[in-house]
DNA sequence: TACTGTGTTAATAC
DNA sequence: AGTATTAACACAGT
């Protein structure tokens, strides 16, 4: 859910309020999501809140503490009123972990229980598995057209966080539609024309995903219950069955890397070649459908 | 009841 | 090595 332009919400809003406040102590309802030691960060200033690909990373002293809210995280910065420590029904709704700070309570909520909380002395591992930030220098076109010399559909490599950190299946369906390539597409049969609009897409696209503070689909909000205004900006997301902004034509929603994808079939056509070049690759191994 | 969902990873197969 | 598929995580909404 949050992608690269809802973190980076959520980043410049806790930055906006946690900067300079010391963690005083920590209290944890559900272990399997903070994966850490409180003893690692009490006592510890924080210093900067930042961003890297969907990870939040809240720097210390002596590490960061790096925090992955998957499906349905979300922080809620609470002022602690006196010592004394009362939540509302809405703040303690699924709430795992309560960081305490000398002004505030930074709470950590998660329907799903899917978030992780990690701490780390340095970036080195976040590197390791990250590929560059898309609205960074770092992501030039040849590297675009390098990471593309692949046989993988581009909707695949796209959501690969180890090629570009950050954008996930909102964004990139976004982004397909706007360049009109269909998301089957081996990613090595993209023209370099299209590659570089869909490189200029995928900045502009983001860029303005943040302005707008991101998309609230179903879960992500920032601060408690804000939510992002994008989702009436998008193009092609969650419009199946209604008509493509460009041509009219009714999109439709398939299922590409077992993600509900949405597209227009006439603004984003799959090449035929394309198509029989994927049944050849699928060597027809017989699908294993699991019935409970 | 059964299926879906903005994400990631490990395991397995080819 | 590179690619594809599946299950798992866990819960709410339809």
């Amino acid at each position: 859910m949050p992608e690269l332009p809802e973190v980076q919400t959520v980043v410049s809003d806790l930055k906006s309020k946690i900067l300079q406040q010391k963690i005083i102590n920590v209290q944890v309802l559900f272990s399997k999501i903070f994966v850490l030691e409180p003893a690692q960060i009490i006592n510890q200033t924080i210093i900067d809140v930042l961003r890297r690909g969907k990870y939040i990373l809240i720097k210390l002293s002596n590490g960061y503490l790096v925090v992955h809210l998957r499906m349905t995280g979300r922080f809620f910065v609470a002022s602690k009123k006196s010592s004394k420590i009362i939540l509302t029904p809405e703040q303690q709704k699924h709430l795992h972990v309560l960081i305490e700070l000398q002004d505030y309570l930074l709470l950590f909520q998660d329907q799903r229980k899917f978030g992780r909380m990690h701490f780390y002395q340095n970036l080195a591992w976040l590197e390791s598995k990250l590929g560059p930030e898309p609205l960074s220098p770092d992501f030039t076109i040849s590297y675009l057209s390098q990471i593309c010399k692949s046989n993988r559909q581009i909707k695949a490599l796209l959501l690969d966080q180890s090629k570009i950190a950050g954008l996930g299946n909102i964004y990139v369906d976004e982004v397909l539609w706007q360049v009109g390539v269909h998301p089957n597409t081996p990613a090595c049969n993209i023209v370099f024309t299209k590659l570089k609009i869909m490189h200029t897409a995928i900045q502009n696209i983001l860029q303005q995903a943040i302005a707008m503070q991101g998309t609230t689909f179903l879960s992500y909000a920032f601060d408690g219950a804000q939510k992002g205004k994008f989702l009436t900006y998008l193009k092609v997301f969650n419009r199946a069955k209604l008509p493509c902004f460009r041509c009219g034509t009714t999109i439709i929603k398939i299922k590409v890397v077992q993600r509900g994808t949405h597209l227009c079939p006439a603004c984003q056509p799959l090449d035929p070649l394309d198509f029989r070049k994927k049944i050849s690759l699928n060597t027809g191994r017989a699908k294993q459908v699991k019935k409970n």
